[in-house]
DNA sequence: CTGTTAGCGCGTTCAA
DNA sequence: TTGAACGCGCTAACAG
């Protein structure tokens, strides 16, 4: 491996002047910079950025740890945060905790010891909260993506669960329907329960009773559809069937209504379907799924741009929370209710 | 920041004691072993695998540079790769190409000054050749995924693109068509020609003749549909129209139906299509599409089988190529062509 | 079983 | 405008 110091020799210089010639600091004579810059390109030489982070206590990398690498929510909001880390010279460690705590507790570790410069995080449950305290403690920058954790203060960037669930079941009621089922991810996730929230104040709103039947609680990933199976199961034989089904997400309402067209139910005819996070692919080819959709993109660069703003910060400023609306899509998964 | 000397002098033992304590090198005996991981604890330490990589020469990073991390083939790509990184130790750092070059050189650049170990690479072009060949003579090992480059040798994990669009093409002769059209990707591309030599065989095997107006050449990826627009307008304009369209990948499927959409060309009514590689979540809720489905998952674990081998080889063995099969899923997307 | 020395490649500090 | 010495945090090689 080349180093600053062949460089150097070549040249007829010390390793010092090359390294100034690289970083362009301090004065150098046009000449010597000429012959430097000769020698580093017949040599191809390329600066070695571990070196540079040891002594600079910086590597110019950051982390981002999503739940999920296969969902185009967090996809599209991975290329945004590279898009934003690109343009301002930083290099971007994706990793996927699999919705899985203790998985995301190994890679918690990993990015403390790659003395990555700051942390992109999208916790994968409130127990998240002692890995978030573990990089707090190391003074290690980070900003919570897509979901908060109570107990722990930080730069946030959130959507709008509480209000674009609001929105997606007060649709469904002004078409008719009363009975409205609400198929959940885990309660350990803030977005669930801020759904959640949402889902009850809409039917507060319209004076609809709220029945613990109707509620449902799965996992957000697709790792075990057997949970959303057997919750639609129970929701499907109820006495009193509901009419509609809210899923908390893309994957939910996926399974869902895989596991119901496989029991003969049909979506819309038998029942509607609404929930948050756009398909992508899925909806050009067949718009079908009505969904609040949310600027995924948009987390991703501001979440690097919060980011770096409070690594940039030398004193400590307030946290800041922003939170993103998301934007209803009507499409066909939902029908009129027709009383019988 | 804690570091070994630190934990070495709260245990009253050298920092090289505290070295092989964290490395299960050497012989320790238990109570210093013990002593000194207790002041570990304590201190919240954490190795520095930037210091550890300059004097160990290796980072136990691999990169995965695709061409378009929206695409749920290389998303699953990834997580395969990701999971087998991680079953051995290694972590895998992202980039995102956007079947472009010059950012493709650009992150040639950045994976060589991060002396990752080795990269998992999917070019984006013949002209990656240069890139390849920069990796290769600061003697980085690589695997090509995906796509192969002409005039460079090396481990290789391949689809059978030729294959699979044979028997795409095939299956719709069967139905009737003799009228079909290819919309492929840039010839740039291995996997295009490849594909574009499957399509020309199965015309051949079944004495259809090759007619040149019939093939449209545009891009994989989705930055540009403007292109993929104009050649589906011209395909419909031809005096004797195609039946069936072939595209080279699931992105110019989608766009292509959306705009036969927006002329008013029904699908599979007016037209039907097939494509290469599946679109995951799309096929769950509407099974659609008639594709060649690749088995992205094992792409990624075994690019990064290939490539650890490499990395652990002291000799140079033989290059392997390993190609896998695709899987034809036929769906609604096809109907048999009835001669007026 | 444990410690000392040296150096991985680079940038900061100070001197020339 | 340039260079020498030092240290970032760690481990290999050798010594004890």
């Amino acid at each position: 491996m080349v180093t600053i110091y062949d460089i150097a020799k070549l040249a007829n210089v010390s390793a010092m002047t090359v390294s100034r010639v690289i970083n362009n600091t301090g004065k150098i004579s046009d000449k010597t910079r000429a012959k430097v810059k000769k020698v580093m390109e017949e040599l191809h030489y390329v600066p070695n950025s571990m070196a540079r982070s040891l002594v600079l206590q910086e590597t110019k990398m950051l982390s981002l740890l999503i739940t999920d690498i296969t969902n185009p929510f967090y996809t599209t909001l991975a290329r945004g945060a590279e898009d934003a880390a690109m343009k301002r010279g930083y290099k971007l460690l994706f990793s996927n905790s699999d919705e899985d705590v203790a998985k995301e507790s190994e890679y918690v570790d990993m990015v403390l010891s790659t003395r990555v410069d700051g942390v992109l995080f999208a916790p994968a449950g409130d127990d998240s909260l002692s890995h978030l305290e573990k990089l707090r403690k190391h003074g290690i920058p980070f900003v919570l993506i897509d979901r908060e954790v109570p107990g722990m203060e930080s730069d946030t960037v959130l959507g709008d669960s509480k209000e674009g669930a609001r929105k997606l079941v007060e649709h469904l009621i002004g078409l008719g329907h009363r009975r409205i089922a609400l198929l959940n991810g885990s309660l350990d996730v803030s977005t669930a329960r801020h759904r959640y929230t949402g889902y009850k104040e809409a039917l507060k709103l319209s004076d609809i009773p709220f029945d613990d039947e109707l509620i449902a609680e799965s996992a957000y990933s697709r790792s075990s559809p057997n949970r959303t199976i057997e919750a639609i199961e129970r929701l499907l034989q109820l006495p009193e069937r509901p009419t509609a089904l809210f899923a908390a997400n893309n994957f939910l309402a996926i399974e869902a209504i895989r596991a119901m067209r496989d029991r003969g139910i049909r979506v819309p005819d038998d029942m509607s379907v609404v929930c948050f996070d756009d398909l992508d692919l899925a909806s050009v080819i067949d718009p079908f799924l009505t969904v609040a959709a949310q600027p995924a993109y948009q987390f991703g660069t501001i979440g690097v741009q919060l980011l770096l703003d409070r690594i940039q910060e030398t004193d400590g400023a307030e946290w800041r929370k922003i939170i993103l609306p998301s934007e209803m899509i009507v499409r066909k998964s939902v029908q009129p209710f027709a009383e019988l």
